[in-house]
DNA sequence: TATTGTTATACTCTATAACTATA
DNA sequence: TATAGTTATAGAGTATAACAATA
């Protein structure tokens, strides 16, 4: 594939992806379920794993205090729980409640929801052309 | 496509578009260029057509207050021109100066360049694959 | 009277600096 | 001394309510 042919590819795909992923945030968002995006992203890496307040803050990308406030809000909503730290008593342990790990699967429910209404607009053929694609943007989106 | 399939398409191509998103925006960011991501909106917005405040608050789903304090830092960072509207006294007319088309020139090649960076790792087989949907994906964005 | 745009005011999320407790 | 976390304070972004000018 030509150099040009690349960059026309990558336009056309950055487009589309950003413009999914806006639609999915605004459109997919519940009244009842709806939290800010900061507090979704802590709420998705505390899925992954338990963390402290600094690992979270250096994985977003924000400052402790922020990360503090951030965390603040989420115990308050019964979201995430802390408990101490095994091994250093200046640290805190976070983790996802009941509550926040159903929040968080609603939430991506809606999300998956949302983009399966828009596939179920396509052909059989395109949809198959999109199955082949999908491992190749993954592989794109984990660098 | 079964149900099962389609859903489970529906999550990895969701997955993945986010992800691209979200990586976009962290690491094609400039600090010479960089801009927050409301006052990109407003740029790209006014780089398809001219518009008044109120229907920029209205397309990016903020209230009039919010839409008035990002167009007054614009328009004082010498990114876009107000002028009289034609026939209507109390409006104005917002469009891009020379330099606000050149910073947002400068930005979207910034993130493609990102794109075609992430596409020169894959084969010639893989792009194909991605070529083909491409305009699937610009569908599914475009509703 | 209704609408466009702004100002007044308050709440949230961001940051840096300074503090407490612990390593 | 250095690090984990919080508190103090300030700078942007958001919103609703109230206002001026014009339709």
């Amino acid at each position: 594939m030509s150099d040009t042919d690349l960059g026309a590819l990558a336009v056309e795909l950055r487009l589309a992806c950003m413009r999914i992923s806006r639609r999915v945030r605004f459109e997919a968002q519940d009244d009842e379920w709806h939290i800010p995006p900061h507090q979704f992203s802590v709420l998705a890496r505390l899925d992954k794993a338990d963390a402290t307040p600094s690992e979270l803050a250096e994985a977003e990308k924000v400052s402790a205090p922020s990360m503090t406030r951030t965390v603040a809000g989420l115990v308050e909503a019964g979201l995430v729980a802390r408990r101490a730290h095994p091994g250093d008593r200046r640290a805190v342990v976070l983790s996802l409640t009941g509550s926040g790990r159903e929040l968080l699967t609603q939430i991506r429910a809606r999300r998956d929801q949302w983009m399966s209404s828009r596939l179920a607009d396509l052909s059989e053929e395109e949809l198959r052309t999109l199955a082949q694609a999908a491992p190749l943007l993954a592989k794109v989106a984990a660098r």
